[in-house]
DNA sequence: AGCCGAGGTTCCGTAAGGGAACCCCGCCTG
DNA sequence: CAGGCGGGGTTCCCTTACGGAACCTCGGCT
């Protein structure tokens, strides 16, 4: 999609979007990181286009986020994240927060999140990196930092 | 855009993108959140299309993360946060901190963030709910939930 | 030799974004 | 009280990008 390129924009949010904000790419990163990593797989997951497919798979891999790794002698490949794909997964994970919280029905959250250190189930909670204390919408200040040109 | 709904998959991303995943919605967010409120100043501020601009405040009022509030005794309108629109800035402030750390340049982070506890320039540090430890890529496996269906 | 299956590529029809012009309506000014 | 202004949209047309289905390719298997 996108006809505006947002990279050029002064703002990290722009920037993140111009690699992953086209549709469907969030989705294919959280089959990746599910290990849902082959075409057809990810195809049939999604019930995306294999055109569409093909250009996120490769948008992606451009930028980064993902790898492209041959997984047997034929020429058939596994898609793979790469360290700045697997950073991604915390940004997924707090959209899946706000799914859970927000719009899951009745029935609760269709995943659940179970975590190495604890062994329980839990979500995500977003800390400031230097206090530990929480950090919403509200317990923080925008300021222009030095990249701001 | 989207032509493909994703809202009726059992996936929180996937119903999470129906809300915000449209271009320039996440934008939209995070000028409301930075405090640029009206529909000229956003459009403005994002050289949006006024067509597109209208039907994404229409389509985030609908699903009640933006509420349009009159500020003036003409009919002026401002957009608002509501509580479950606040909530979606974690989630903006994971992706600014995913640019701020691969798509910052030389110059480094366009926006800084200072935390109110603290006062120091902080990020988002995604920690489990339960055990208060770091929570990445590898630090959980996912399992169905109830809303598995 | 012929088939299969993974991983794409091509083609066409349709819907969504971009841009610019236009509209409405309450106030303000002369 | 006529005309202008400014915020907040709406309308129109053009172009681009998605959706879907068909087709292609290449290695291995029977």
């Amino acid at each position: 999609m996108q006809r505006t390129r947002f990279g050029e924009m002064a703002c990290s949010i722009a920037r993140t979007l111009d690699v992953i904000g086209e549709p469907w790419s969030p989705l294919i990163l959280r089959d990746v990181w599910a290990g849902v990593r082959r075409f057809d797989h990810i195809q049939a997951d999604l019930g995306i286009s294999r055109k569409v497919l093909t250009e996120r798979l490769n948008h992606l891999v451009e930028q980064g986020v993902l790898k492209r790794l041959p997984y047997d002698a034929r020429p058939r490949y596994e898609y793979h994240l790469t360290a700045k794909g697997a950073d991604l997964v915390e940004m997924l994970m707090a959209m899946a927060r706000w799914g859970d919280r927000w719009l899951a029905g009745e029935a609760g959250p269709p995943v659940l999140y179970r975590h190495h250190a604890c062994g329980r189930i839990g979500h995500v909670d977003p800390r400031c990196s230097h206090c530990g204390e929480p950090m919403h919408a509200d317990d923080v200040d925008l300021l222009p930092g030095p990249g701001s040109a």
